[in-house]
DNA sequence: CGGGTTTAGATATTTATGTATCTAAATCTT
DNA sequence: AAGATTTAGATACATAAATATCTAAACCCG
């Protein structure tokens, strides 16, 4: 059930705020960037950022720093996003139609074609310039398109059933937004995102700040 | 700049979930749940969820369990949402439209209580229950509804901008969805929220997965 | 051109996190 | 009722990640 086993977690965890970084730097017209800035930027360890950019197999020079345009290569070739991947998303609510609106995923090479919803009242529409389409096409669609992603937005409840449906269709990866563990064959890669689990760690942090200051009162 | 340090941050990214599970299993009567059935639905080891669990103070007993509602009321106090948090979401573009619209958060004790968008357009209409107000209010607002905690929507070009502002009003803790490390006093807590994190980690467990089979070709 | 400064990258260390082993308590089975 | 099974929780161990230390390369400043 998506058990690849992957290390370095963190590191590929931070490299899409590098990626982003380093873009905005070249806009500006910057071609080198020296380990020090990025470490601010990130509110990181300058150690930790050059092991994070050693994984990408660029190197850097001593005395000077990385080549934006070759860290900017390297970091989407390792991601894979250099090439183009093809996504349905399933669940138009609230979520799911963020998801659709945000422009910045053609910058990671996901392409979302089109989105599915149960309520046939949005069935026919068009959500942000993607078709929403009702869920009975879902599985003629992915295989018609040879989509190979699927993003579930639906409600936990029935996650586990689109996702049966998503397999079923020839879907490898599934980008999961419902707060289950989807049980999926082995060559199934599946990622969790649990956008409490934020929030939690904010409200930790919080009351930890709190305890230890404890002088304030207003 | 949010240094506050926090160890056990994937036990505490983990609770919410624990917390929606047992929710859950509240609402279907059970009232008892052991350590085997949680760690297959988090698709982790028996002995991470103990560990997680044993963070709360909660205690089971051997041979049988946990009380769920004991731990439910142990998560929510662990986590200070028993008591409401009121907030204020600024950026009412896709993404933010999408938390605003998420019934979940009143279950994690946070209220929030009203939008800000720079869009002179948006302001004034309501969105999901609640107000969108134009930018230039915020500040007010946020001092005369004694809003703790504010919610970043914004493109990272302006987020410090309006950082700053929150900050200003009295804001002590910042949920940032733009992907900008945001610089604060050390009294302002900051939680980053990188959502192209998860899907590079899809990305590389793919290619991964390829790399181990390497005998798929369709 | 020579010494100080900046910086990458290797190695070593520390810290955090996950995993295994063991013991004792409660339940189940017969 | 006695032994087998399930399970929590403590202790010990292994792995992963972050941090520190050192060396050498390029640059800057005088």
């Amino acid at each position: 059930m998506g058990r690849v086993k992957v290390q370095k977690m963190p590191t590929i965890r931070r490299l899409p705020t590098y990626l982003y970084r380093l873009n905005e730097m070249r806009k500006e017209g910057t071609s080198i960037v020296a380990t020090p800035e990025l470490a601010r930027y990130m509110d990181i360890g300058e150690i930790v950022v050059r092991k994070d950019l050693s994984i990408t197999g660029v190197t850097g020079q001593p005395g000077v720093g990385y080549k934006i345009d070759e860290l900017i290569a390297a970091i989407r070739e390792f991601l894979g996003w250099n090439v183009e991947t093809k996504a349905v998303l399933v669940g138009a609510g609230s979520l799911g139609s963020a998801l659709i609106g945000y422009d910045g995923f053609e910058e990671y090479g996901l392409s979302i074609i089109a989105a599915f919803d149960r309520d046939p009242a949005k069935a026919g529409t068009v959500m942000r310039g993607r078709p929403v389409i009702d869920m009975v096409e879902l599985e003629g669609f992915v295989r018609n398109h040879k989509i190979s992603m699927g993003i579930l937005c639906v409600p936990a409840a029935v996650a586990q059933d689109i996702c049966d449906i998503m397999v079923k269709s020839g879907i490898r990866s599934i980008w999961n937004f419902a707060n289950v563990a989807l049980k999926v064959p082995a060559d199934v890669i599946v990622q969790r995102e649990v956008i409490a689990g934020g929030l939690a760690l904010l409200s930790v942090k919080r009351l930890r700040h709190f305890a230890e200051t404890d002088d304030e009162e207003e």
